[in-house]
DNA sequence: CTGTTAGCGCATTCAC
DNA sequence: GTGAATGCGCTAACAG
């Protein structure tokens, strides 16, 4: 009890058992009778036993982290409200493992990167976000089987391989092709949402603007947009975005510029929101009464705006969850998760959250 | 160069020299010969030989992460934006030492906790955030050495033996008396700095909502509030909050009951300010005209908000850094950042920072 | 300055 | 089922 450290070879003496049978005992793994095992168990106990982490890692070549890998153009990606929920939200969850989390960004071209992180044999698992098809494809080997993405991209996750089958509820299990885990939002009908909520409010000339096309995540909105747009017969009008507020202020005086009747923009990014509202207020345009607007995952603060912003909701920390698992190598390798339209202010007319800003 | 996985022996072999020399060259520990150094260095280089960070650790006994442990009796606290960004700094930084970083809330009683920490041999160093004076007192002796805290408290982070001296400028390095390092924000100078503005507004009943009292953070903006307020002959008036916009909201409402001439209400947190700012808006009171309100970390998203939130701009990323770096006992062991007054559109009259959101 | 000898603490072959 | 040996890959203490 006043012991420095119990030491899994003290575990075996006091149980009178060898210190390989002590070690199937505590590590669960291999073979061992009732007898022994109970021995070893309250040996242990009695000692108060903590096997020493790093040294099971090293005989098992487990890996010590798990690092969270954001590919993007931006260097200051890695203070994006989403990639900071994700990371503590790992970070927390990887406790009990006893494994920590590292972030790192990369830049597009990454490949050089990625063989580097194949290589260090801390690393026990990656999880990757912001990738494109070609990048999944060409993914090193030493890192299939203990990688997962966010962002899906579509129902191709793996380049051609894939098989995406339900996607309703909560947290729904899919099945994957390769090796390749995975989580995201159901961001087709989160943005599907939105915009035929914008549809029902009236407006008819409404413009998106999308995330940079580099990026497989881009892809699922823009096709629904496109889809709802031309199903009720009017114009599509996309420009790319890069989820900044910067841009988002760009892309609203571009659209006002190529079409000036637009009534609605529709964004994939909070923050390309804000720029939105931010660059059509600086030019007179009232929202949501002469253009509406929504963002995209609920930023903390994105009730409190004024106006209040509409956008969709999504469960940012348990999609990050869902990613570390899935590249550890448990549950399931593919989960999506819903993306829930917040009917704000933004969006004018009934909703179904009120706001109580309106009286101008 | 196509070797699996090339050892510290394969190089030691290259070179020509033992293992233990070819170690104290890699590793930058103990002495070495220029000739055999280079020898070292090019069989290294040739053989791409990476070293194995678990066998490393294991060997020096010196663990694989570090973990934030934030004290705090809310549950949802791993969700703050603070400890969301500071998280994901550490994560970043931490790097290149081939470490991990691990997040974890405690309760207000966390003795035990705090032990089994100690005790953890896999547990490199821990970052405390949310401790009061006691709390370091009692602190593990295991974690005396590699514990860093945010969040000082005042002038005397070590119950009694601190001995902090200068204060001026960004990032100054400050002398502390214990094992016990820290960072932290000039919280008293960003208050003091808003407070005084206020005052320079007009405003002449101005309320408080500080922090919770068990914290030790919480007590330096009470004493500078209450310092500048008698100064000027005004009244003291006080509420307790916790961060949160729920408690800011419930603060609001006590201060409008206790003291209805109050005009500016100045916070210890966003999130607070704006729940302040929510409940006078639901009570008819106009900010900033009839009551002015401000807040304190200057959230990514506090400027675009309407009315723009009057704050004190925070760097967290640099804090969380330098808290992780007197962690692992590097560099100053006490760091004291800049809190700068952000003058935005709650604060009333005129700032800095103009908005353009006031056509009503 | 260098090489030799021991570990670090646990997991995992193999025979028994 | 169990135990004895061997290895994980590197660092540290000790002589030379």
């Amino acid at each position: 009890m006043g012991e420095v450290h119990a030491g899994l070879a003290d575990v075996a003496r006091r149980a009178g058992v060898s210190p390989a049978t002590a070690s199937r005992v505590l590590s669960g793994t291999g073979p061992a009778s009732t007898a022994s095992r109970a021995a070893v168990l309250t040996a242990a106990e009695e000692l108060g036993y903590r096997p020493h982490p790093v040294a099971r890692q090293l005989a098992r070549r487990s890996g010590t982290r798990v690092v969270f890998v954001v590919r993007d153009e931006r260097t200051d990606i890695l203070r994006d409200p989403f990639v900071t929920r994700a990371t503590a939200a790992m970070a927390a969850v990887l406790n009990p493992y006893q494994i920590g989390m590292s972030l790192s960004r990369v830049g597009l071209e990454c490949a050089a990167e990625l063989d580097h992180l194949a290589a260090d044999r801390g690393v026990a698992a990656v999880v990757l976000a912001g990738h494109d098809r070609e990048l999944l494809a060409h993914l090193p080997p030493r890192l299939r089987g203990r990688t997962a993405v966010i962002g899906l991209g579509g129902t191709d996750i793996s380049a051609g391989s894939a098989d995406v089958s339900h996607r309703n509820g909560a947290g729904t299990d899919v099945s994957c092709g390769n090796g390749v885990g995975g989580a995201d939002v159901d961001s087709a009908s989160g943005i599907g949402g939105l915009i035929t909520h914008l549809y029902a409010l009236g407006r008819r000339r409404i413009a998106l603007v999308a995330g940079p096309s580099w990026l497989a995540a881009s892809a699922p909105p823009v096709r629904v947009y496109a889809e709802l747009t031309r199903a009720a017969g009017l114009p599509v009008r996309i420009v790319r975005g890069d989820f900044t507020s910067v841009r988002g202020r760009a892309a609203a005086r571009v659209i006002l510029r190529r079409w000036p009747d637009t009534d609605a923009v529709a964004t994939v990014s909070d923050a390309t929101a804000m720029g939105v509202v931010q660059a059509l207020a600086a030019t007179g345009i009232k929202v949501p009464d002469d253009v509406a607007v929504t963002g995209f995952d609920d930023v903390p603060l994105a009730g409190a705006l004024y106006p209040a912003l509409s956008t969709a909701t999504h469960p940012v920390e348990e999609i990050a969850v869902a990613a570390v698992k899935s590249a550890l190598g448990e549950s399931p390798q593919v989960r999506l998760f819903p993306s829930i339209p917040m009917i704000r202010e933004t969006c004018g007319g009934g909703g179904a959250c009120g706001g109580s800003a309106s009286t101008a």
